[in-house]
RNA sequence: GGGGUCGUAGCUCAAUUGGUUAGAGCACCGGACUGUCGAUCCGGAGGUUGCGGGUUCGAGCCCCGUCGACCUCGCCA
């Protein structure tokens, strides 16, 4: 007979009754009814209840095991009586009764219980991940991220694609995020820095003639934390593609998305290629944000020329001086309490916001700020906005980009308490046509609004002759019920097109020979027009586990702060390696400086 | 760096308006029990109420500071 086992926890069924055999795995429940104990012996696969009476050797020793205990339990597989099944577990028609009980590794008390999905503490979970990695919730959500990237694979592949390993020590770029450095011991006073995404190397690959490129692939950036981001380190789903339009860049991977959705979905609606597109500026004016959670039924419009010039006075003086006033409707919510509307006020301005104006309709009289706009005006809101009789509609007005902002938040707000967001579905669209550049209000100059390396529309000419902040790019999101999953582009591949969109932002050709030598100086010997996009695993994950939390998807993650609680990370070194790095602590490290 | 929420037993939570000895469940320890599957029953141990200061006759509760966790803004091409 095998040392451990010769079937798993998850195996047994009635027709091995009779048999002998050997289970191995952890000691999950004890129930003890001092001559006679049910054990659940609980592994990877499954939970079987091992039984012992007074009678086995083995009573003494299981009868003292703590929870959590590792042991190997020889015994015969019994069928249970029709009254004694467990119909809520898989092996529940048998029972092993043990004969010999081997106590393979002892088990401390536990700092929280595996069994059951209570919450605990997150730093207690993170510095015991282990633990909790064994609880059944975290240990499914971590094989179904192994199954989803394996169908990824698989899928990637079948649709001709090719996995490459990019370099992990690369060079750090300017734009984009904070890099991780790593110091250079050969090289005095250079640093390597870990890649914010295999951005360069992808388009080199391209360069090179491989025509399809994916992978999984780690990317490293040292920006703060949210819920839905991880500080460090993440996945992409990266891909590449050469002479590609970027309808063709959509059509490659809708089918990948779509697909490992519904794989996954259990029973929730995907929506099916192609993908609805929204522009940028759509998406900003309709939904209030360039990642719309079209779940959320309700649109925003633009109703400025309703109250310009009208007696309203605080809007039509804003309005005057460049703002806009963006309408959100709350369906039937007219007859809602006054609290209501004067909490999301409230609300508006607690989010830094100067506040919002709102009109509640009952039985089609409307109150707020209706009397002071007129009858006709209103009469006006509710034919464009197709009002109902009790409907409420809420009224941000400011610099447009600050007005359809706020509008986005409301739109959730509202779409979230008067329950219209539509459930146990993904919902995915394209944001397409983002502008090329912004303004930087805070530097007073024109930057990149995403990838520096994205085709302008309208190639040369648009970056000669257009304003900059008129131009837009070949860029595109993908997102899904809200959560923005992937950001892609037609590239740049053009190298006098590429220092014209640099010199746009500030670079001169120099700093782009420098910064970004080995794409630029590849890009003149014969590049192919090419495009891609990096979907996150992480999140892809996490919407199909239906958590809120990232951090629920990744086997070992760090916290907030970017520690790792459970191995210790970041931590000090010897003197003996920052003396070989020439790497001196200035101040007191035990202060934050 | 800013803002918000929270911090009571190993864990989840309770404690009337500021009022007697800070309670319960789970876990732990001891005892009883031969059909449980969140076993049950009896008993026990377990507390500097995050930390420091203040107000008060009296503080888990109020005030100030501080530390920590999470959420968020900045940041994330």
């Amino acid at each position: 007979m095998h040392a451990y086992r010769t079937h798993n926890c998850g195996q047994l069924r009635s027709n091995h009754a009779g048999q002998s055999v050997k289970l191995s795995g952890w000691v999950f429940r004890k129930r003890d009814h001092g001559n006679l104990l049910f054990v659940d012996l609980r592994d990877h696969y499954g939970v079987t209840q091992v039984v012992v009476d007074r009678d086995s050797s083995a009573f003494a020793l299981i009868e003292g095991l703590k929870l959590e205990s590792v042991v190997a339990v020889d015994g015969q597989v019994l069928s249970r009586g029709s009254d004694k099944i467990n119909p809520e577990l898989p092996t529940g028609e048998i029972e092993v009764k043990a004969s010999k009980v081997e106590l393979l590794s002892e088990a401390a008390e536990l700092p929280f219980p595996i069994f059951g999905n209570a919450e605990y503490p997150e730093d207690i979970r993170l510095r015991n991940r282990f633990l909790d990695l064994r609880r059944e919730k975290l240990h499914e959500n971590i094989v179904l991220r192994s199954q989803v990237i394996a169908s990824l694979r698989r899928r990637m592949i079948d649709e001709g694609f090719t996995e490459f390993q990019t370099p992990i020590l690369t060079a750090s770029s300017p734009e984009g995020a904070r890099d991780f450095l790593v110091p250079s011991r050969v090289h005095h006073g250079k640093f390597y820095a870990l890649p914010q995404a295999p951005q360069m190397f992808k388009q080199l690959l391209m360069v090179a003639g491989f025509d399809r490129y994916f992978q999984i692939a780690p990317c490293f950036r040292d920006e703060d934390a949210r819920a839905d981001r991880s500080p460090g380190e993440f996945y992409q789903l990266d891909f590449e593609m050469s002479f590609v339009t970027q309808d063709d860049v959509f059509a490659a991977i809708e089918p990948v998305l779509h697909g490992v959705f519904d794989e996954f979905s259990k029973g929730r609606a995907v929506t099916p290629p192609p993908f609805p597109r929204i522009t940028y500026k759509d998406s900003m004016l309709k939904y209030g944000s360039d990642k719309p959670d079209l779940r959320n039924p309700i649109e925003i419009s633009d109703v400025t020329e309703i109250f310009r010039g009208g007696p309203f006075a605080v809007f039509a003086k804003s309005i005057e001086n460049g703002a806009v006033v963006r309408a959100i409707p709350a369906p039937a919510a007219g007859t809602r309490a006054r609290s209501f509307f004067d909490s999301a006020n409230q609300w508006a301005k607690d989010e830094g916001f100067a506040g919002l104006a709102y009109i509640n309709f009952k039985g089609g009289e409307g109150g707020g700020i209706a009397k002071n706009i007129g009858a006709e005006r209103v009469a006006q809101l509710v034919s464009q906005m197709n009002l109902g009789p009790n409907d409420g509609v809420f009224f941000a007005c400011d610099k447009p980009l600050n007005a359809a902002k706020l509008a986005g938040l409301v739109r959730t707000r509202v779409g979230t308490e008067l329950d219209l967001i539509e459930k146990n579905t993904f919902k995915f669209c394209w944001i397409v046509d983002f502008p090329m550049y912004e303004w930087d209000e805070i530097d007073q100059r024109v930057i990149f609004s995403h990838n520096p390396f994205s085709m302008p529309q309208g190639e040369m000419e648009a970056l000669e002759t257009m304003n900059p902040l008129d131009i837009l790019a070949y860029q595109y999101d993908i997102v899904c019920n809200g959560i923005e999953l992937s950001s892609g582009a037609i590239r740049n591949h053009k190298p006098e097109i590429m220092y014209k969109a640099f010199e746009i932002a500030g670079y001169d050709r120099s700093v782009v020979d420098e910064k970004f030598k080995g794409m630029i100086n590849a890009f003149k010997y014969g590049a192919p027009p090419h495009g891609g996009s990096a979907p996150g695993v992480d999140r892809i994950v996490m919407l199909l586990a239906d958590e809120p939390n990232i951090r629920e998807v990744i086997l070992f993650p760090m916290n907030q702060k970017a520690e790792d609680l459970m191995m210790g990370a970041p931590s000090y070194v010897s003197e003996k390696q920052l003396r070989e790095l020439r790497i001196a602590i200035v101040g007191d490290p035990h202060k934050s400086n």
